[in-house]
DNA sequence: GAAATTTTTGAAATCGATTGCAAAATTTTT
DNA sequence: AAAAATTTTGCAATCGATTTCAAAAATTTC
């Protein structure tokens, strides 16, 4: 297929390793050589095999970034800063959306061994399972790996988490002082990071004396929206809704627009982790920002750290904040 | 690092040979040898080199996908159907952020056939450039590529694009029906795609007798709030604008709601792209459906054929449609 | 039970780079 | 101009797999 270097050698009149020497930069090369292999070099389009030279030199300049779903805006921002910032240091990106099951989650830490990755990102709690931290110790075990939204008692896994807990408690105390008293929680999917969530509107409510009225929507717009309808049907006296997600809040928000309910006067709204769109959908969500871009650079410096020394490891708390806008 | 099929075949009392036809699931392998290798591979969680594999066998297993910014939805709705359909069969994805200069996206190409990809897709209309169509006649000139919303005249480069310019005409010409006869249009950065979708506004106009209004906003629904507000002062008389992009037009018709006007009784919108937080919006938005899914899958559909037989190209064309929702 | 046939296995070459070491070429010293 | 020192270059081994070809082992045939 494409030329070796010993194609580019036989043009020179050279021997291959004189032609390495080249490519690397290497010292004690004669100037004319040098400039002679370099513009064939030039003119003949060579690029090295990255494969061949990382068999040699142990290394693959490549790292892979697992998300459990890249079209998720969440993931997909900590995927690109990674992305962006290991690319200016000759690193590539096996970015993998990894499945849904923990089996498939845990094959894809197999599939990263494979392809010897130099570290790898972990982007979501759902990647907290026995499953892949087996399969962590088994295929990776001492490879520099730092996981977004999760933690693994492991030698060689950092973390960095958002406190979901206190972030979701802190923001049923900021209703709570508003005045607010039936303050309902909408969760999504069961994932480790939304079961952190219901603990702090669970712990929130059991400081404040308020009941504890939870339910559970399905992951679209729509469904929150009826998810929300039937809740207020069965607490009329509803007068805030914290949502898991921000989608679900601009789901409900619509409908609850809809049946004549003013937003915040009768009933305010907070979404969770200060999406893109949350601050373009009408109203402009209230939201727990969840520190998205913080979470995702401190992996990204971490994750440098790291690859520097593969024994370097860090566990990073970031708290979220809440965000006002239209909907409290 | 890890371990070898040396190690393997060590530990198992055979030859290395053995123990990659154990492996690959060659013939010719004695069950009691081929049980034993099993479990020992098994147990000893070893994970073949898939470099060192692709060096004998001249594959490598990885495909390149380049966009131009994966944080856009519309893009990575692309690379994800692509990773996910071809994660399937074996291979990675290398998603890769080909930066803002025909220079950068250029370079990407070679980072791409240094990789070896077997086949590489390139996302967004911004790869039409001369770079980087010298840079896929120099280093890929026979890798299957196929190119999403843009095309090259080049043997081994297939095209899937959106007819933007007749979607576009299509807006335009509704809105007349409907007895709309103020037009604007409101365009974002300059890029091949825009232009097109420009040329489609103005052929329109041009037919239907109707003034060209022309403006251009930055990248920002804040800025697209200010652009159409600017530009209603200017044009009092304005009853409709299409924006290049949906998320300027919920810029717009949030500052429109702001100024007090009625969508879509004062003024109707229509956006462009169907992105998944137009059904989201408030009002909901009216937008040329450029078939981001229908792109995807044909991108994926002929790279899989190309992948087979590397000499297969094809050019699709998919009409856009208009979805008609809460703004017009 | 020896010969012929078939099945199973391993040694060695290969893929495309890099690198240690020794040889060749050049320069410096006498 | 020869010897010594230095610079430049190439040979060969290596990385971790796969595969061809021939040898060894097992099976079948006579």
């Amino acid at each position: 297929m494409g030329l070796t270097i010993y194609d580019i050698a036989k043009e020179a009149g050279v021997s291959a390793s004189t032609v390495s020497r080249v490519i690397n930069a290497r010292p004690g090369i004669k100037k004319s050589t040098r400039e002679r292999v370099e513009k064939i070099l030039r003119d003949s389009n060579f690029s090295v095999s990255e494969a061949a030279r990382g068999l040699v030199n142990q290394t693959s300049r490549m790292l892979g970034i697992l998300v459990s779903d890249i079209r998720n805006q969440h993931h997909i921002e900590g995927a690109y800063m990674i992305e962006q910032h290991f690319m200016k240091k000759g690193y590539c990106s096996l970015i993998l959306n990894a499945g849904d099951t923990d089996e498939s989650r845990a094959e894809y830490i197999r599939i990263l061994s494979s392809r010897r990755v130099e570290a790898a990102v972990l982007i979501g709690s759902v990647f907290q399972s026995e499953k892949v931290r087996k399969a962590i110790i088994d295929y990776m075990p001492t490879t520099p790996i730092v996981f977004q939204n999760g933690e693994f008692d492991l030698s060689n896994v950092s973390s960095v988490v958002a406190d979901e807990t206190e972030g979701t408690a802190e923001a049923v105390r900021y209703l709570y002082n508003q005045g607010r008293r039936n303050i309902a929680y909408i969760n999504s999917n069961d994932t480790p990071s939304n079961r952190k969530k219901i603990a702090g509107y669970d712990k929130a409510c059991a400081e404040l004396g308020l009941e504890s009225i939870l339910s559970v929507s399905g992951d679209s717009a729509e469904e929150s929206a009826d998810t929300t309808e039937h809740l207020l049907s069965e607490h009329p006296e509803l007068d805030a809704i914290i949502y898991a997600v921000d989608l679900l809040c601009v789901g409900g928000a619509r409908r609850l627009l809809d049946l004549g309910k003013s937003i915040p006067k009768d009933i305010a709204l907070i979404g969770t982790d200060n999406s893109p769109f949350s601050i373009l959908a009408n109203p402009r969500l209230s939201t727990i920002d969840t520190k998205l871009f913080e979470l995702s650079s401190a992996c990204s410096d971490i994750l440098e750290k790291a690859i520097e020394n593969p024994s370097y490891t860090e566990h990073v708390v970031i708290r979220p904040s809440l965000v006002l806008r239209e909907t409290t």
